[in-house]
DNA sequence: ATGGTTGCTCGGCAA
């Protein structure tokens, strides 16, 4: 089976580079982040024309995110457990989606940006890791998969400047340690050991091209989940040419 | 310290 987790910056933007992404590389699952799309602006015959079943939370204008499976969707949960939200009650459901696909739980994860670390959405950031912790803790038992757009740079190498990375977020110690306490809990994070590199690249100063990115989208797994990986690649031709996402797509093999 | 780009929508915010 192919899990996939791809940050697709609008999904009726990109529909054409998700279908041709799902057959290049046999995709069985993909988790998305930032659809921007209610559920009733999903493009969804050309998935549905695949095989595919989608299940998806989201506004018009910011985060969304989705699952497309073609393995079965079931036990479909928006948000969970004590989620916190900041503003449009809508937007904050818009951030977590859980389903149960080909016999793993599944979790499309869009952590909050956190803007600036002075700013209230820094704060909520961290309290909606904290509670996710708590509830993905009740999870460890089965094939779980958190994946998704983290918004935390875990180490200083997943950075392309640190320095200039000095009083921003994604890099601050809260944040590490909070990524860092799923692990402690039992989560391995899966994909770093087989795909080394970034997963996003900012659009402005052609930071794709000179390879100025962040590693920030991962797959953290439950012992059952992790022992299963063979192997994982990020999709970094996908983030090439006119049209294409700032995130490219992680994908994970398991047997 | 600022600006650079993209998306959703057509002003301004979020990333």
């Amino acid at each position: 089976m192919r899990i996939a987790t791809w940050n697709v910056n609008s999904l009726r933007s990109r529909i054409d580079r998700v279908e041709a992404f799902l057959e290049r590389h046999d995709i069985d699952v993909l988790a998305l982040q930032e659809t921007k799309a209610r559920e009733d602006q999903l493009p969804l015959m050309g998935l549905q024309g695949r095989g595919y079943e989608v299940a998806a939370a989201g506004t018009n204008q910011w985060n969304g995110v989705a699952i497309i499976s073609r393995v079965g969707l079931e036990d479909v949960q928006v948000g969970f457990d004590a989620m916190p939200g900041f503003g449009d009650p809508v937007a904050a459901e818009a951030r977590a989606i859980g389903a149960v696909c080909g016999g793993v739980r599944l979790w499309s994860l869009y952590v909050p940006n956190g803007r600036k670390v002075d700013d209230p959405h820094y704060a909520y950031k961290l309290a909606w890791l904290g509670a996710l912790r708590e509830a993905a803790r009740n999870w460890l038992g089965e094939d779980t998969a958190l994946v998704g757009d983290w918004n935390i740079a875990p180490l200083d190498e997943d950075v392309f400047d640190i320095a200039q990375f000095r009083t921003s977020t994604h890099v601050t110690a809260p944040e590490r340690a909070a990524f860092q306490a799923f692990l402690e809990d039992g989560y391995a994070e899966v994909t770093r050991a087989h795909a080394p590199g970034y997963t996003y690249w900012d659009y402005y100063r052609q930071r794709f091209e000179r390879d100025r990115g962040l590693k920030i989208d991962f797959v953290l797994g439950s012992p059952s989940f992790a022992s299963r990986v063979t192997g994982a690649f990020i999709d970094r031709d996908e983030r090439a040419g006119a049209g294409a996402s700032d995130h490219a797509p992680v994908v994970v093999e398991l047997d």
